[in-house]
DNA sequence: TTTCATAGTGCAAATTTTTTGCATAATATT
DNA sequence: AATATTATGCAAAAAATTTGCACTATGAAA
């Protein structure tokens, strides 16, 4: 089983010296020859298959570095990476960093059998990003983590605009009076989604009635609408940063016998499965996680291929959201639900 | 940046002999040489650092073989495995094969770079194990996929206990009519489940009043409440045989003002969030996901250090599942839900 | 058509990397 | 204290990889 030039030139019938020279980019990676060698090189798993240039038509290996949460939200992520990257012809593997090691080693080490990263590390801090660019100077490497201050090339969502779109329909639809669930304040996302909803209102000469903080779960969403019900405000618009809060709101006032539409209306974000399924189904923000991940991989390519420059001022690309229409933002036929 | 076992001597300050015997497994692996020195190998990325005796302290390398799926169960199964793996030290990648390719070329290029493999392959069929089985000869595998007849050592739910637990609490509480929403039929476990319930029932000297062919879709649950309503037939105990249908179920009921618990008492399968937050709580059969990860993984760590014998005709092995009671499968307080 | 430039190839020699025989040191076992 | 057992480094041997050189094929330019 010695997996060496040598079985390589056996398998493909090449002499030892062609093959040296492909997997040293002595020849070009278009010719047949190499397309052959880096075939069987990848296929027995010779180590120095890595090293071939990429610009050849080597198979990428992209790693998704992440950290596994139980919600909808990642099996999304991972299925349209998987998906896209498949569509490419690459190979993506996807791991979890893990906080009881040092991440710089873990990278390191992935970094050794990986063409480039995907960052998604949306708990970390400016230093741990920082700690990583230094340890990984050159290596392509881009993020798809929500921050203000991007350390690495961003993809990520335009929050802001959805929160103004949600504004935006509520103006539409002649709201006077409007509410926010504010996410938890150290997303930064969530901030955003926030403040994008509260600008437009108020650019349009109109304030925030109400305000609630929550956590992005379900009971905070309850939590919500006990606390706007012991206030005896109605007939207001209110966007959720999230769709959990939304549907905890929506259950609590299902409860309480009290109208959404009607009483309230509310408007959420992120298009989860149950927010078409609930009753009534929910207004809400939808993101194209397919979107993010076709324009966050491409560039990643060019990057590897060297067709972008690593290592410049990390710029942010906002991949632009939409409002799905249901039946949570609509004055009028209120008596349905109950 | 040449890295051969020079750099490893270098860095541990071993001679080359030293280094060279320790990754030919000709040192014990439990050697303080040993272990600085596997420990550089991997950082640096060796390629020979995979050779060396899975009995020595080495970090071994996990792959957990899916195809992902954009549902919630996807992101609780990697969640789990991740932090189980990361409990007893290993590492976990996560790789979803692609039917536009051969798996066994697939397989074997991972089986380069990873210790074991653990397989989540629901839609494959048998003749595609055995392609597997025959590529991988003497390669730790394990499944975790629910199979009639396995290839490989696996670890499921015990699916046909799940529907068992659902007839009893039925039975418990008084039922005398019991229907069922099924499964797709190619799916093993849909049939167990709904299995399960059935034998139980008809031991019971009961029969199934109704039942209904579903494909595990939010619809098909609104379809089967379609379906029993204009049967006329009421006061039953149904099982679905996942929660999606059993919500959807729910729904349609809700939508005709029927009650539930009161006109019909449901049980779902898999506890999957909404099971908890959707109004009524439903009730359902709960499976320990981490109990799944943990034992699969501890028997494939033993296969890895051959302490299990690879390829002895393949056992399977049975996870409990638990009856999770909430609200929908009640007799009594009907009037609370509408 | 011929000529020239370029890229790809194999052989064998040169170079680099890894393994092994042997002597010695460290550690555990009786 | 005597005796196995295991670990270590040096230097020589073996194996793997790279490179110089000569040759071939292919396509563009004269």
């Amino acid at each position: 089983m010695a997996s060496g030039l040598k079985e390589i030139s056996n398998l493909t019938g090449y002499s030892l010296s062609t093959v040296s020279r492909v997997l040293a980019n002595k020849i070009s990676g278009d010719s047949q020859s190499a397309k052959e060698i880096l075939s069987v090189a990848r296929e027995i798993g010779y180590s120095k298959y890595r090293d071939a240039s990429p610009s050849s038509n080597r198979i990428l290996d992209i790693a998704l570095i992440t950290q596994h949460f139980s919600e909808e939200f990642y099996a999304y992520l991972y299925a349209s990476f998987d998906r896209i990257c498949a569509q490419e012809g690459h190979c993506l593997t996807i791991h979890s960093l893990r906080y009881n090691k040092s991440i710089k080693e873990q990278l390191l080490y992935l970094s050794q059998n990986h063409d480039g990263f995907i960052l998604f590390l949306p708990t970390l801090d400016s230093y741990g990003y920082q700690v990583i660019k230094n340890s990984l100077t050159g290596y392509p490497i881009i993020s798809i983590a929500p921050v203000f201050e991007p350390i690495f090339d961003t993809f990520t969502f335009d929050s802001y605009q959805g929160g103004a779109l949600a504004a935006k329909q509520f103006i539409k639809s002649d709201c006077q009076k409007f509410g926010v669930i504010h996410g938890p304040t150290e997303k930064w996302e969530a901030e955003l989604r926030k403040n994008g909803f509260k600008d437009t209102i108020e650019k349009e000469g109109k304030k925030i009635d109400w305000d609630f903080r929550g956590d992005y779960s379900f009971e905070s969403g309850e939590k919500a609408f006990h606390d706007i019900n012991s206030k005896e405000i109605s007939q207001v618009g209110i966007f959720a940063s999230n769709d959990q809060m939304a549907v905890g709101f929506i259950h609590a006032a299902l409860e309480k016998k009290v109208k959404i539409p009607g009483d309230y209306f509310i408007i959420g974000y992120d298009n989860i499965l149950f927010s078409k399924i609930f009753f009534p189904k929910l207004t809400t923000i939808n993101t194209n996680v397919d979107q993010l991940s076709s324009e966050a991989l491409d560039y990643l390519m060019r990057m590897i291929k060297g067709q972008v420059q690593i290592g410049a001022s990390a710029k942010k690309t906002l991949i632009p959201v939409e409002l799905v229409v249901r039946d949570t933002d609509k004055r009028g036929k209120n008596d349905k639900y109950t």
